[in-house]
DNA sequence: GTCTATACTTCGATAGAC
DNA sequence: GTCTATCGAAGTATAGAC
C-alpha cells in the first residue's frame, strides 16, 4: 500500500508552508495548488472547500503540538526540569516548525469563523489541562500546599503568557522575554525545589 | 472649519467596525466604502491604498489604547488599586470598544506586512514601559527591594498574559481567567501592600 | 483521480466627467 | 472632492473529457 501519493497530505503540507511564509490571506485554492505542485481542481476534489483545508491543518498541527507539550511534561523529574524542556520546545523547536505562526493565523481566522472556533477551543482546553495537571501533580508529590484555584491560576498564567510570547516573538519584539523565563524558572525552583533535591 | 464632513474619520470608523464584526478579510475598498456610506473611489482618493487605511486604524486605536492604559496607572494610589483600574479597562471597556479584536487582527496582519510591523513594535514597547514604570515606581515608594530584572520580568509577564487573555476571551474560552486575576491581585497585595495601608 | 476550460464573483486601482 | 465606468488580476467552484 501507499505507492499512491497522498494528495491530502501534500495539500496540508503546502497550506502550512503558505501560512508560515505569507499568512492566511495567501492560502487560496490557486496558490495552494501551485505550492503543492498540483492542479487547482484537486483542492476541491479532495477537500471540498478552502475552509475544509484549514480545518485539516488545524487538526494536524493541533495534534502534533499537544503531543509535544504532553511529552515535555511527562516523566518523574522535578517540575522545573520538565518545564525547561517544554520551554525549549516552545521557543526553539516550535518556532522552527512554524507552530506559533500557524497557530496564530488559525486563531485569528477562528475569531470570525464559528466552525473553526469550535475546533480550536477543545485544544486550548487540553493544553490548559496539561499545565494544570503538571502543577497539581508536582504539588501533591512534593507536599506543597496549593489550592485548586492557585493551580488553575498558575496554569492559566503560563498558558496565556505563552500565547503572548508567541505573538511578540513573531513580531520580532522580545524585550523582557529572557528575564521572564529566568524569573519563572526561579519561582518554580523556589516553590517546588530544584533538580538536585 | 468643520462643516465639511471628515471622510478620513468616517472611513477609519467603518474600518474599525468591519475589523470587529468580520475581521481583516472583510476590509476591502468596496465593503469599506459601503460600510461608511461612501463611494468606493473615495477610499483611494483619501488614503491611496488599503494598506494606508489599516495604518491609520493602527495609529488611532494604538493612541487611544496607550492613553487609556497610562491613565489607569497614573495617580498615587497603591499599585493594586491602579492595576485593578487597568484590569477593568481591559476586560470591560476595552472589550466594549473592540480594542482587543482590532488589535489582534492588526497584529496578525503585521506578521506578514513589515510596514505594519514597524508601526506596531513601538506601541508594544510603550505599553511594556508603562507596566515596568508602574512596578518600579511602586517598589521604590514602598521600599520593596526589586531588581531591574525582576521589574522587567513582571512587566513582561503581565503584558504577555494580557495578550493571551485577549485571544482566549475573543475565542469565548475563559477557563481560569477569574482565578488568574484573583491570584495576581493577591500577589500584588502581598508584595506591595493593599489599599488600606 | 486528474486534467482543461470556463462561469461567475470580487478584488485594487485608475481615468475622466462633473 | 465626488461620481460613474471600467480595466486587469485573482478569487471559488463546477462541468466534462480523459
Amino acid at each position: 500500500m501507499g505507492v499512491r501519493p497522498d494528495r491530502k497530505k501534500q495539500l496540508v503540507d503546502a497550506a502550512e508552508r503558505l501560512l508560515i511564509t505569507e499568512g492566511a490571506a495567501a492560502v487560496t485554492t490557486r496558490r495552494l495548488a501551485a505550492e503543492a505542485g498540483l492542479n487547482q481542481a484537486l483542492v476541491h476534489y479532495h477537500f471540498g472547500s478552502m475552509a475544509d483545508v484549514l480545518v485539516a491543518v488545524l487538526d494536524r498541527v493541533g495534534d502534533q503540538y499537544a503531543a509535544g507539550v504532553a511529552a515535555a511534561f511527562a516523566g518523574e523529574e522535578p517540575l522545573v526540569a520538565r518545564w525547561r524542556r517544554h520551554r525549549d520546545l516552545l521557543i526553539g523547536d516550535a518556532r522552527a516548525r512554524g507552530w506559533p505562526k500557524i497557530w496564530l493565523e488559525l486563531c485569528t481566522l477562528a475569531l470570525n469563523q464559528p466552525a473553526l472556533r469550535e475546533r480550536l477551543a477543545p485544544r486550548l482546553d487540553a493544553l490548559r489541562s496539561t499545565f494544570a495537571d503538571a502543577v497539581r501533580g508536582e504539588a501533591a508529590r512534593r507536599g506543597v500546599p496549593l489550592s485548586e484555584d492557585e493551580v488553575c491560576a498558575v496554569a492559566t498564567l503560563w498558558g496565556t503568557a505563552v500565547e503572548g510570547l508567541f505573538v511578540e516573538q513573531l513580531l520580532g519584539y522580545e524585550r523582557g522575554h529572557r528575564e521572564l523565563l529566568a524569573f519563572l524558572e526561579a519561582r518554580l525552583t523556589a516553590v517546588f525545589g530544584g533538580a538536585g533535591e
